[in-house]
DNA sequence: GATTATATTGGAATAAAATGGAATAAGAAA
DNA sequence: TTTCTTATTCCATTTTATTCCAATATAATC
């Protein structure tokens, strides 16, 4: 079985919780006990790893505590993800609750649809129309390139 | 015996799903168990490789998770392919559910007549009318490959 | 500090949908 | 024509989604 796949739309209920389709609850009790972290993307959606995955992709290297010292960029980074990341747990009926200041940034207030999607390590949740959006752009840029194989297929080779 | 080879017309049921041609229903359990993944492609048709083959497809690196965090990029491939792969197993009667977020991209709902093609490595489901359409492309660019070679063939060597 | 009001959380009940299986019908081979 | 295989339809069961309510916790007011 495949873990961490597929798409599904759900509804963030009206105190801002939402349903884990059963698949995606067994993946994230598998990996981790249902501890997740929630990671809020730039790109405007809501990431929620296995606490596992969210600390091996933020492991410390050596030095990294001495750059922070030296360098404004480096904090800035540990800013932007101290800031954005918050632990939570599925509680047995497979429910989220969405941290309260991640709401707006993510677009998901209480009511919203959204889609949840499965990204290989973890899963993402959009708001509905702007994974549309998304969508789109992933698919555009496939075409072009399936286009531009093509063309280079009939290249006459000087 | 050849596997996954050739064409056959099948229908989407009411409730989405279809029944596999005996011939391949024998393919899929000699490799994997039945185990297979749907992958819905850029081309708007529904790959199914066993699970094997798509893990193979799929394999992922050292770093991988590491570079989710950082960038873009490799955030929006794990996207790409975890949002329209999913995980199943043909049933006893020998048929498979479509994903009901693949039907509408895949223009594979309930009811359509469809044709599934084995591409060797595995099999695809196309909407008959995309399937024709997918021949005809298939055949001009072979035409124009041909005409390709044989300008290549004459041309002066320098 | 006590009481009331409000928000939040967890759980249960109901409704809807998906799943699996069986039965029947159709088609192909003997 | 008969038998066997495959396709199709239908129904029962299970699973899942949704809604609603109760319990708890939090905050505000007196």
């Amino acid at each position: 079985m495949l873990a961490f796949c597929g798409q599904d739309r759900i509804l963030i209920d009206a105190n801002g919780r939402f349903k884990l389709p059963p698949r995606l609850i067994e993946d994230f009790l598998s990996e981790g006990n249902g501890d997740v972290v929630f990671y809020a993307l730039p790109e405007g959606a809501l990431a929620i790893y296995p606490e596992a995955v969210y600390r091996e992709m933020r492991r410390r290297e050596a030095g990294d505590i001495r750059q922070a010292g030296m360098s404004m960029l480096k904090r800035r980074d540990l800013r932007r993800f101290g800031a954005w990341s918050a632990s939570a747990k599925i509680t047995q009926q497979g429910r989220l609750t969405l941290p309260q200041e991640f709401r707006q940034n993510t677009m998901l207030e209480p009511g919203t649809e959204a889609v949840i999607v499965g990204v290989e390590i973890g899963v993402e949740v959009w708001n509905l129309k702007r994974w549309q959006a998304e969508l789109q752009l992933i698919n555009e840029h496939e075409l072009d390139r399936g286009d531009l194989e093509l063309a280079q297929d009939l290249k006459f080779e000087e």
